[in-house]
DNA sequence: AATTGTATTGCAAATGTTTTCATAAAATTA
DNA sequence: TAATTTTATGAAAACATTTGCAATACAATT
């Protein structure tokens, strides 16, 4: 190796300087360390796996990134990882359980110590992948029991009905429901479910033409809620699957002129950070995605 | 090998097989497929890059990811970069331009194929360090013609200096400012040297406590204009260092019940995804995250 | 001066893969 | 059938590093 060479030294002298320093002696570990600075030279982190040392990295897939829902985890979940020494290998998947077994499998290639993926629901492959290579993993964002791996998360179908009875119990009896499209997305499957529990249970039904599904964005929830407003009759609330589509539809009552929560109260589940800031203000379930991402750092960086 | 011993070929078959299939014939490549399957094999990259063999990854060094100013501009340069095959290893840094340079060195341990950071102003030493190991390199988000390595994006002077123009020639005279922390940060700093000329040479001058520093978050910008509509003179109109800010002041004047745009209006500049569809609309320029995105990576793939 | 102990370093093997070169086997041609 | 070409495979070196073991050097003790 070229430092050795320039120091003068064998290749192990110059590994024991970065490994185990106090068993070098000071003045060649100056030697060494002068060649370095001269050469520019960068350990070979590759190199260090074949050996079956950690590569130091922590795989990371999710659906997407750049609707701020999970901005928030990502961020935290990576500067906790970083703590610990690790680096993240992103990857996005777009709601492709298909796309995101091939992108695990590509982690794995690249002998990542770790896989954290969101939610719990995930093609079979991808769990029996985990399995056989035996490698430590984290299911972020939702919780459940009896998941298979790991997780660290908030119990999602709770949460639904939790809102859904918040809603109900403030005297709304027309109630219109906005969510994302719910393949593939257990998170949204779950809310759903327990908004619909928490609605059916006191008796009511939610028609056809209020229950929407809308793309995961602000203009997409906001066409769907003028749809809804356009109508003769009107919801007296609005429950959103996120806050994202809350936001949507809050936007798309002002535009109709309607004040909240006088003539229209709309609520969102709280996996967006301004959210707390609306004017007006949005009604929401908080989850708390800067301590998830922690949580799950600090669990897969001790596995 | 594991998989050479079970399929009883050389290591060198087993290579060839993934490499060069038409070199090995289908009934050993039969063999071969088996025994990878039978054990769950998956290739070792870290074997394949000490080779010279590129590591077919990225790595992409950002402030923060959680204020979705970067989480779009993330997403599609990730889903871009994907395409070419690679993979993103991803930090952040918040802000710190010394940490920003402890974080490239991590990247070139894992021996990334190229790097791309946010804006053009760095550490000396990391201009350097990417110039000594000769590793491909985009500056993203911010454009300037005489910046040392190769950028994609916009002008953020001339974006400052639009939107200031605009707000002068609609008549304010009356102006605040709210921008994020300059340190660090050049993008935040060209767009308020752009403001800023824009609004001398308009022969006008912004007072002291008009001129706010607040954090790069809804709320801490909703604080900063509320302080100053808590006065007893207004401006008539509040320019935002960008549009999570303006967010921000926007929400504070639906608290003071100002309308927008007659009694004040409030401007961001546009890095944030949901913008066009505030309500009520927010005035700002557009930043084209995603072409972004899409340009750096293609551009450095192909490096 | 001989012995023992300790501190420092190098050697060689190992890691998982690719690649070049050589060789063996099979197929083609004369 | 022999000679030649083509196809398929293996052996060995290379990549950058770590590590166990051996060797050397030096100091301390008797």
């Amino acid at each position: 190796m070229a430092v050795a060479k320039a120091a003068r030294v064998s290749a192990s002298t110059v590994s024991r300087t970065y490994n185990h320093p106090e068993l070098v002696k000071a003045s060649t570990r100056r030697k060494i360390d002068n060649a370095v600075r001269r050469l520019g030279y960068i350990r070979n982190r590759a190199a260090q796996t074949i050996h079956g040392i950690r590569s130091g990295t922590i795989g990371l897939v999710v659906p997407t990134i750049d609707h701020a829902i999970f901005a928030e985890l990502i961020q935290s979940f990576s500067e906790a990882i970083d703590r610990f020494g690790f680096t993240i290998l992103l990857a996005t998947h777009g709601y492709d359980l298909q796309r995101e077994y091939a992108l695990v499998r590509k982690m794995l290639e690249h002998r990542v110590d770790g896989v954290a993926l969101i939610g719990l629901e995930h093609a079979d492959e991808t769990f029996s992948l985990i399995e056989r290579q035996a490698i430590p993993s984290i299911l972020l964002w939702n919780h459940a029991d009896q998941s298979l791996l790991p997780c660290v998360g908030t119990n999602n179908f709770q949460a639904g009905k939790l809102i859904g009875a918040h809603v109900v119990d403030q005297g709304h009896r027309d109630i219109a429901l906005i969510f994302p499209p719910l393949e593939g997305n257990d998170r949204a499957s779950q809310r759903y479910g327990g908004v619909q529990t928490a609605i059916e249970s006191a008796g009511l039904e939610v028609p056809e033409n209020w229950n929407l599904k809308a793309p995961y964005s602000v203009s997409g929830a906001k066409e769907a809620a003028a749809s809804i407003l356009q109508g003769k009759r009107f919801p007296t609330a609005i429950i959103c699957g996120n806050d994202v589509q809350a936001w949507g539809a809050l936007n798309a009552a002002s535009r109709f002129g309607l004040a909240i929560p006088e003539d229209i109260s709309v609520t969102g589940i709280g996996d967006f950070k301004g959210s707390k800031d609306l004017e007006p203000a949005l009604t929401t379930v908080r989850i708390p995605a800067r301590q998830i991402g922690k949580q799950a750092a600090t669990t897969i960086a001790r596995a």
